[in-house]
DNA sequence: ACACCTCTACCTATCAGGTGGTAGGCAAAG
DNA sequence: CTTTGCCTACCACCTGATAGGTAGAGGTGT
């Protein structure tokens, strides 16, 4: 049963991490956020680091099965290829929050070893996903689609940072359309 | 004459803030690195908020003249305008930091409305650089400058922000490679 | 020449509040 | 009577910030 409280911090912190980062999270906050006290977190996670490698885990978890259930949706590789930033979107959308592991990215050279694994589990995740689909829709010749999918990837993790520094999730809007108006993505 | 310490707090914060965030960059750690103690910076900055807009400032200016003297070194349009990827090369290669405003693009929520003001302001300079070359080299049509200099800023500062987060540098050469490649921007 | 003053650029010592983390207790469920 | 899931009560450490002192440089009046 149970494990209901663990779920409910996994995702209260990752709210915070996405508001805040992972050095702005903190255990009093998150615990007041799920009405607990602070000391109960470590029943379920031995320490911050802990938490903060489950969080980014859970968070490339949801984002690959969310990229896949695109996939069955709008089977068109081109076509859903063309969906990829509304994954990214969300996050604006939701109390102009970043994606988790862009955040995390920022804070790379601060992070525990555990959390720096999930965040590159992340981007590879992201990747991986692009390059199958790019391949599929032949947007560009077999060897150069690695360096697309990464360079869509990086693009969009851009977007989202610039847009959200200006609050303003149309001018996210606006640069994916420059993306595709300048062929660096389909439409 | 002097005013050399608030010169070298400036320096040093820059860099810890490159590496650290507004969030990571405290008093004690940087009166260290300085050689005075941590007391002594409120001589020079009233608060840590004044700090920071201090540094984000500076950032700013800094790089809006390094635009210029590129341009003058560069007077073509479109050539110079491909060597705007090495503005953000920089911080990477001196040991894989970040532009302090991307870091604090992040971090925008939680900044202080003085340091804001001068993350917006470092926008407006890169994207202001960037739309007068672009209208120059007739790259895009007038009206679509303005977008396609965004898409540019947004671009590279994603492929920074991944770059470090592999700390591979030649990982942004290659991002930027494939962005030049995808036609966003001028070689 | 001397004493006197003021300003600069730091220092020591301290503070309240926040941080991640630990020890030990306790009520309910099995 | 043991396990689960939480609690209270701490702790050491770090954070930005303040109060008050001080050594030295440079100017001023006598």
């Amino acid at each position: 049963m149970s494990s209901n409280s663990r779920e409910a911090i996994l995702a209260a912190a990752k709210r915070m991490a996405q508001a805040h980062g992972y050095n702005g999270l903190n255990f009093r906050d998150l615990s007041d956020e799920v009405g607990i006290k602070s000391a109960s977190i470590y029943y379920h996670f031995p320490s911050k680091a802990d938490l903060g490698a489950a969080v980014a885990r859970r968070y490339w978890e949801d984002t690959a099965s969310a990229l896949e259930s695109m996939l069955a949706e709008t089977p068109d590789p081109a076509r859903c290829l063309g969906r990829y930033p509304e994954v990214f979107r969300k996050a604006l959308a939701m109390g102009n929050r970043m994606c988790l592991c862009s955040f995390m990215a920022a804070e790379y050279d601060d992070l525990p070893e555990a959390v720096k694994r999930e965040v590159q589990a992340f981007a590879d995740v992201n990747v991986a996903w692009l390059r199958k689909l790019l391949s599929a829709a032949a947007v560009v010749n077999a060897g150069g689609s690695e360096q697309r999918a990464r360079a869509i990837f990086a693009a969009v993790a851009g977007a989202q940072l610039i847009a959200r520094s200006h609050s303003d999730i149309a001018l996210y809007d606006s640069l994916i359309e420059a993306y595709r108006a300048a062929g660096l993505m389909p439409a």
